[in-house]
DNA sequence: TGATCAAAGATCCTATGGGATTTTACGGTA
DNA sequence: TACCGTAAAATCCCATAGGATCTTTGATCA
């Protein structure tokens, strides 16, 4: 989700020290703006007044956008500048679940088995748990602070997806699969029912994690089919074949 | 490959004319450089450097360049700059391979039997054919001109590829999908017996051809698996295992 | 040899400005 | 009113210069 530096062929925790540069900070300061809606779909971004916003220079901005470009989240037309692309439509996000079967299935298969990815995985489900206890019993908040949590049940959530791509050891699958996380926190704002769907997600990473806990390939796939399943009809639930 | 604008839903020509700014040029001239290896691997590039010679800012080289390391042919270091690629290692090409076989059976297993893809793939096909035959004959060019070659017939080859991907029907597979196409390139030239391949590719191309010409889903998938376990062969028959 | 430190070089960013294009506002005509 | 062409404002895109910070190099010293 967020920049890596160059990933490393041993997957370990990358040795060398987190330099960042500012065009990095800008980058996560736009995806968290993107993210939250704070920067609406449709909104037209004026990079001038993007560097006057977050106190740079407009070179930072720029780079920013081009990396941005890449995600999905924003779309460039040529003399007029940036603008914040639309909510998914139903259809892509149809197409949004088949390519997250692809990658994420044959992701699994490749995983299964491989030394100290169970580990890092109950750890990652131990988060997304936490998390999601943490504010289970919160009264309704600030309408603002709204989507903040919902970038965090997502992240907590993605996090353990993105868990097992990195790990399943070929990085051109890890490559590709970058490209989705952004459009999945797409798709889950257009219809926010944050906690039922977080508790259900929970439970079917369970059965996955218990798989991949005991080594069991088909189980493993079987698990995650099921889990984009449920995700592709809870989508379908919230949002008519109408619009 | 080449900068695309923002893909329309329905497939056709883009309506909007072709406005062109100064960025996409530095980024299809950077392409061209690096893929005809006249930016060798490892070498760092200096964007002061860049902008001098190809006598532009550096404001569209900056931009260009982060285009393109998404693509792994340039990488960025935090405050040391961008360097050209290494070529793949063999194990990086085995990943290469089975990312192509997920990603493309898919796309096949998707765009059989889709309207107009058929035609679309045929002449695809054709301009292959065309493009070897043209220098089928030739003998022996100045050693600089052989990248040049090299790169044409890389560029009819995996149009082909990208007609079948960018035909399946899923802007998200097509999005991952552009990842690959150069790291392809940077395969093939690193085992440089072009036109022996490149007759072997033909052939298994036709099959494929054939599968979409009658609407056999399954032969498509099993004539495109066969074609990349050719690729990945003809690869390891280079490229000895010890090195 | 190995370590310390200063100078050179590079990267990254800022600031400013102008050419080119898009957008908006405005006035004229049917 | 609706449509069309023109002028002004806004914006994008790029050029240029320069400074802050980091890396690298190379020389000095123990």
């Amino acid at each position: 989700m967020s920049t890596r530096t160059a990933s490393l062929p041993s997957g370990g925790t990358a040795p060398t020290l987190a330099r960042k540069i500012l065009r990095d900070d800008v980058y996560d300061a736009l995806l968290e703006m993107l993210m939250t809606q704070r920067l609406a779909p449709g909104q037209s971004l004026s990079i001038d007044g993007l560097a006057r916003e977050l106190g740079v220079s407009q070179t930072p901005i720029r780079e920013a956008l081009v990396q941005l470009e890449h995600t999905g989240l924003v779309i460039r037309a040529a003399l007029k500048g940036y603008t914040v692309t639309a909510p998914l439509t139903a259809a892509q996000m149809a197409e949004l679940i088949d390519a997250r079967e692809v990658i994420e299935l044959a992701a699994v298969e490749r995983a299964v088995g491989r030394s100290g990815l169970s580990e890092r995985l109950e750890s990652a489900h131990a988060e997304h748990q936490a998390v999601i206890a943490r504010y289970g019993l919160d009264r309704q908040p600030s309408a603002d602070a709204v989507q903040g949590q919902l970038l965090e049940y997502f992240r907590a959530d993605w996090a353990f997806h993105e868990t097992i791509i990195r790990g399943c050891g070929n990085r051109f699958i890890d490559q590709m699969a970058s490209i989705l996380g952004a459009n999945v926190h797409r798709m889950r704002q257009s219809m926010d029912r944050g906690l039922t769907d977080s508790a259900d997600a929970l439970r079917e990473h369970a059965e996955i994690l218990a798989a991949f806990q005991v080594g069991n390939r088909a189980r493993a796939v079987g698990a995650m089919a099921r889990h984009l399943q449920g995700v592709s009809q809870r989508a379908q639930a919230e949002a008519p074949p109408g619009h």
